[in-house]
DNA sequence: GTCTATAGAAAGATAGAC
DNA sequence: GTCTATCTTTCTATAGAC
């Protein structure tokens, strides 16, 4: 591969770095190609040699961002199937994950909205929140051993996959996913 | 209450319905003040008569939305308990729901990026949803009788479990909801 | 390939008539 | 309170020099 190419590749891959940093800050529309070139320490008019458009970047930062994870071959050797799973559940359901310091899931991409930077919006979101297990528990209570602490797991399972079935493509997976979201949610729910 | 006070409420519950609709179809940040006020059948101009800004309508629509959807009020008398949350869950994991057929959730509002709308980004998301969920099978075969589907629905609540988690005021309630995720996710991942 | 400069469009917010 | 008209900012995308 001659120089140049590679010289090319590198400053692709640091767009696309960038790119996966800020828009799991901040959400693809609260971000420009200005914000991002800044942060690969570029000017916006290079940004056209390495990509066509924003959205096309966007759908290219999903597949790096999920390249970067690499969820299968960090793996190390000495380590069972099952503690290696479970170290990847800490990880992914972590304080680091959510304040980003650790690599940023691609999936949770689009669930960043102006929520995140408006002090008003996030308070009424948290209070919504709460008001929502709540509900629930005042209802599960009489008849269910569930906890309260296993109403927010149930939660955020119904939200992801809402949200999720919401993005996908593919007819068949969303409704599995829906199906299966159902089913997991009413056997915690009646306390199993 | 004078008949004009009564003609503005009526003004303003238009808008929030319409910007709840919207917002839960394209996103916030998808939507212009003119789209809301022409779904609401007004122009630009009336807006600022009701709301100073388009941040405190979105705050105003997690409200608006939290109200309308009732989640206690609406239980028939002569429904058990563990029936309206059975009703209540099977509503909200529904296809209808997801397409916006029927009251959308709030808290699902922020998130619907861009990917709705670009055909490649959706694309690239269902492959990289469908991904991660192949990753984790491959391991827990190997240990546990989880099925295919619990991953799913696993899934669902890590990325919801992050994404609420990312949009919450309060990290009490942050800590406890990821500690809950953790514990539930391992618990059916591990094939209780 | 990367830069600066700029065109063109979109959208938040305001002003003033009715 | 609602309208039309307008100001202003921001951002995507392109043009042309090096």
């Amino acid at each position: 591969m001659p120089l140049s190419q590679e010289h090319k590749n590198r400053s692709r891959k640091k767009i696309l770095d960038s790119a996966v940093e800020l828009f799991s800050a901040k959400g693809f529309n609260n971000v420009s190609i200005d914000d991002v070139m800044n942060n690969a320490k570029m000017t916006r008019g290079a940004f056209y040699a390495h990509f066509s458009s924003k959205s096309v970047l966007y759908k290219e930062s999903i597949l790096n961002a999920a390249i970067n994870t690499k969820l299968a071959k960090e793996k190390p050797d000495n380590l069972e199937n099952q503690e290696w799973i479970n170290r990847l559940l800490e990880r992914y359901l972590s304080s680091d994950h959510v304040n980003l310091k650790s690599t940023p899931c691609p999936i949770v991409f689009l669930s960043i909205d102006t929520a995140v930077s408006e002090p008003d919006v996030k308070e009424a979101y948290t209070a919504t929140f709460k008001n929502m297990n709540k509900g629930i528990y005042d209802f599960t209570k009489s008849y269910s051993t569930c906890s309260e602490n296993q109403i927010l797991a149930v939660t955020a399972m119904m939200v992801g996959g809402v949200s999720i079935a919401r993005a996908l493509n593919d007819e068949t997976t969303k409704n599995k996913l829906l199906k299966s979201c159902r089913e997991v949610a009413k056997q915690i729910l009646d306390g199993a």
